[in-house]
DNA sequence: CATGAATGAGAGTTCATTCAT
DNA sequence: AATGAATGAACTCTCATTCAT
């Protein structure tokens, strides 16, 4: 097995482990049972625990954020466009499903990890702009009302998506994921809609 | 001082290092420097860092979430009861913007304290019902979509605060709290509104 | 109350701490909550704990060990004396039972109190000097083997009871005290007589 | 080293300590010092302190007590065997007069850490089971005396040993340890011989 | 490449004692 | 005399990291 074939494997144990004891829980310990490789053996691929966490942070973004089209066509219904960004990643959220709690969680550790803060704001960042700029589209071509305050509703219909999922991990007899999450986004580009 | 007096103190002392450090980062040492107090003397009010924090959530639970009027009127539109319960809060909320970021750590902590999620996921649950409650009554009342995911929407609502939160955390010079998350969370009712 | 009788009243309070938890796992604030006093009126009346442990010692050998007669005489058969002295304590021997324990641990402690150890030793040298010159006089009244060890039997007859004591906390239900004290004891001295 | 040797070395040096201190008087530090290894290294080996002592007391219980022939031979003379069972283990109770106190010292700390308890008791009860036994087949052969309590007396000769290894720590310059104790034990045996 | 024993700074907690009231 | 909040040194234990093998 090759280098970057262990640390995949690595990887993606960490994530197990991550997905059981949250970030903050999570010991190298841990991570180093679930990889079934030795402590050493962990540390020749990764030479610290942050740089671990970098790695699925990384991984995590590389495989289930990534595939979203940032494409903005100015010529099109920038609702249409919202719309078809929520809708198409149907199963892009179904399958982040299971990673949510670990985003929200990087989320919230990023303050005392200033290196996650960094990858996680540029990324963040990029989602975050291209939502509000299809809102600046939409607000431009009439569609959305003139007062929408487009960041905050780009910050909201984020925020949409990772209520769902600490509702989920609450009363999951309740929520229908990721149905609920895009009916509730839908819902809310509906109500900035003329 | 007085017992109670000190109690509260204690943990006024520690939601600002919380709010600087994040739970997970935080440690009694902060916590006891805050204070103005001696280790000995904090561990006499609480007797372990888990009790402390529990304090905390309790402060914050009862000082900043309690004064939400939990009544449901049957006869009344529900969407304006939804829409009051929003705007009432606008002072709540600016209150809470300082404690947003501690109150999301703590769902997030939650997974490895599991004395925090009994205690936080009955305080959500009970936001959650009443705000599904009067969702469902505006469905019955015929001002909502019949079709409408009532704990879907009441929780992307919750969403909605909580996203406002990260944003804050990652660019607060683009957002505009509380007006962005008030904003957020009208254009989700319209938005199930028939 | 007077001072005295308050002194007295948190020794016996503390007794039964000690015999319930053993002296080292007893803390302060266990003969504080005993006592029925607070923190400072126990420290009024005792500046330590170490003064207290003191005056639990102190109370248990002038109430329980004291009354032994600890005169020889010279021209009566040592044996009948030795015999006499064992079973005339039988009631004391009886009562002494709950505190047998309580005595082991303090001779067991001693090493690290060396102030236990200075009060515990000279109570225990004048018990055991005395029943080796009885020993001693049964030599030389031919009444006990020449070549008996009276040290070492002394040592041994004291034993006889924190052995029984052992034997009481792990199996009560074989041991009929303090009769199998007295009968061991008994027998020891039987076993030295020509 | 393996960890099985380490965890000797640690368990040899953590016995040192603890004949010089006591029990209730060693901490954690003190075994860390003696091991020559740092604090975490003798937590790799040990999970808690109270593991370590469970190592220590199982140490002491198979290589010192351990090596007593248990079988009875019920036709053969019971004094006999009991004489040698006493006699024969000279060297070890020679060997055992460094760790006797230690024993002593477990079984009144047993209160307090009920692990100790039960291995102790259960240690105990073995031992004085076989005793007991040995001295009711005395009794039946008609050795012994048909009244003699075989539990007080099997209780008895235990003492006698521990009372030996008190007075060893209080005068050591009187007691010739182990004859003594074995004069003792055998002068308690003759008590009970018809 | 891999192992796992070892490190040590620092975490949470305890507890005899003090002292303003 | 009595209170109990407060002190702080000392305790047990943790855990990311290193390094001889």
């Amino acid at each position: 097995m090759n280098s970057d074939e262990r640390r995949q494997k690595i990887v993606i144990a960490a994530i197990e482990v991550l997905q059981e004891k949250g970030v903050a829980a999570s010991r190298m310990n841990d991570f180093v049972s679930a990889s079934g490789l030795s402590k050493g053996g962990v540390y020749h691929h990764f030479d610290s625990k942050e740089n671990l966490l970098i790695g699925v942070l990384e991984h995590l973004m590389g495989n289930v954020l990534d595939p979203v089209n940032m494409q903005i066509d100015a010529n099109e219904s920038a609702c249409l466009q919202l719309q078809r960004m929520i809708i198409s990643r149907e199963d892009v959220i179904a399958e982040m499903s299971a990673y949510n709690q670990i985003f929200l969680d990087f989320f919230v550790q990023a303050r005392s990890f200033p290196i996650f803060k960094e990858r996680i704001n540029s990324q963040y960042a990029i989602a975050h702009t291209h939502i509000a700029n299809l809102i600046r589209l939409g607000i431009k071509q009439g569609e959305f009302k003139q007062d929408t305050d487009a960041d905050g509703i780009a910050a909201g219909l984020r925020g949409v998506f990772d209520g769902i999922g600490i509702a989920l991990s609450i009363a999951p007899e309740k929520i229908n994921f990721p149905h609920s999450a895009i009916q509730s986004a839908l819902a809310l580009i509906r109500g900035i809609t003329k």
